[in-house]
DNA sequence: CATCGTATGGTACATCGTACTAGTCAAGCG
DNA sequence: CGCTTGACTAGTACGATGTACCATACGATG
């Protein structure tokens, strides 16, 4: 009667030998496999790219072979993200004397992770609190405790960091997938210069250097979060 | 032969008279009444309660006539999504001495507005330059500037202080709809504490006091951005 | 009366996620 | 050896959805 296995581990514990499989074509199918595939169709054709069919054809898979290793459409999106936000903790953790450096490094690290796959801004809405945003927010935290940041204040301050690299994140992705939007906008912009005319004077939706923008942003944030 | 306007405004110029519409039911479809409907149901259900069928019974109204008003089910996304963020720009542009203080009323209610509608956030990855949205953005810019935020500095405050906006209201309305998820989150997290010692110490997940942190990231950003 | 722009809505279709069901194959056991 | 069981694969089918296409109705204008 093959008992459904329950939502969680169903992962082959690959007990002794794989069946040897010969070369014909596909591997067996895996978790692994599964969420690569998705990540690649969601990379090749965006957030509505992923459609199951299209997963098991390049799988090479039947549609309903999917199920047995994932409970639907939704976990594959988890699944994705959580993927995408992949993160060792650092070997190092925490005597780094330039404390101000790792936070930097690590927030332009995941925001790096999440622009090289622009769909995962867009799955952010939903509930993530995979192993690996943990591990982030358990080394922010560290950090800045080792800063000097009052207890008082840490929450806040982790949450504020989080926060600003989300908004960060999910504004450049969504910018970057309709330049010829911004252009547009732009343009009814200038026309209407007479009632935006203080962001039509700073080019605000002409600058391109989002890097050096949000980077700037974070050095504002840490500023305002260092002990005095 | 009908030619189906363009994307543009279709809107009733409302020549002379609508044509009484006796009181039998309802009243003639427009884009207000379609997108305020669209708010309710999206209120309602969330996300994926909104279908054109549905949104088409509740105007008592054929499916097919929306598209009348509106190029498609996009297109209700966006209008709703502008209607959650309305802005009227302040009379008083710009005098008031307290800047900061202009700067946190007008952040929080826009926080607030989202809030109060939590799948506007799901929406936010999509291009969002309405007018209300650029009346915002004016808004800053003018009170930031008067400030004495130097001209090079002020575009990267502009966008910090938006991108903390957005990533603050995105994790709190995604952490408001799964209350559980956070308990077990929790459980999770103290059964590893061995894993994420620091933030389970500080209780990061279990810490409620949402306005509050938004509140003081948001001071540590305005330190951090205030000319010094 | 004829014509045209505005507006409405029924029917039909392609596509989607997935429930249901049946199948295959290897391992374990009598 | 045959039988069972459990891990895995897959075809079929169903209900729901967005929307293209088409027919229609009606007031205004000629």
């Amino acid at each position: 009667m093959a008992a459904k296995p329950r939502s969680a581990s169903k992962r082959s514990q690959r007990t002794k030998l794989q069946p040897i499989q010969e070369a014909s074509s596909e591997p067996p199918l895996s978790r692994e496999r599964i969420v690569a595939i998705a990540v690649e169709l969601l990379d090749a054709q965006g957030i509505d790219g992923l459609t199951m069919r299209r997963l098991a054809d390049r799988l090479g898979s039947g549609v309903m072979s999917l199920y047995w290793h994932v409970d639907n459409k939704e976990d594959v999106f988890d699944l994705a993200l959580d993927s995408v936000l992949e993160h060792r903790g650092s070997p190092e953790t925490g005597e780094s004397p330039d404390w101000r450096g790792d936070v930097v490094h690590m927030l332009e690290d995941w925001r790096a992770r999440m622009l090289r796959h622009p769909w995962s801004a867009s799955l952010l809405p939903r509930r993530a609190l995979g192993p690996n945003i943990l591990s982030r927010l358990e080394m922010l935290s560290k950090t800045l405790s080792r800063a000097g940041v009052a207890d008082a204040n840490l929450n806040a301050a982790i949450w504020s960091l989080w926060n600003y690299v989300m908004g960060a994140t999910l504004t450049r992705a969504s910018f970057d997938l309709s330049e010829e939007d911004r252009a547009a906008a732009q343009q009814r912009l200038t026309h209407l210069s007479e009632h935006y005319p203080t962001i039509e004077r700073s080019r605000l939706l002409l600058d391109n250097d989002w890097d050096g923008a949000f980077r700037k942003g974070l050095d504002f944030l840490l500023d305002g979060l260092s002990p005095r």
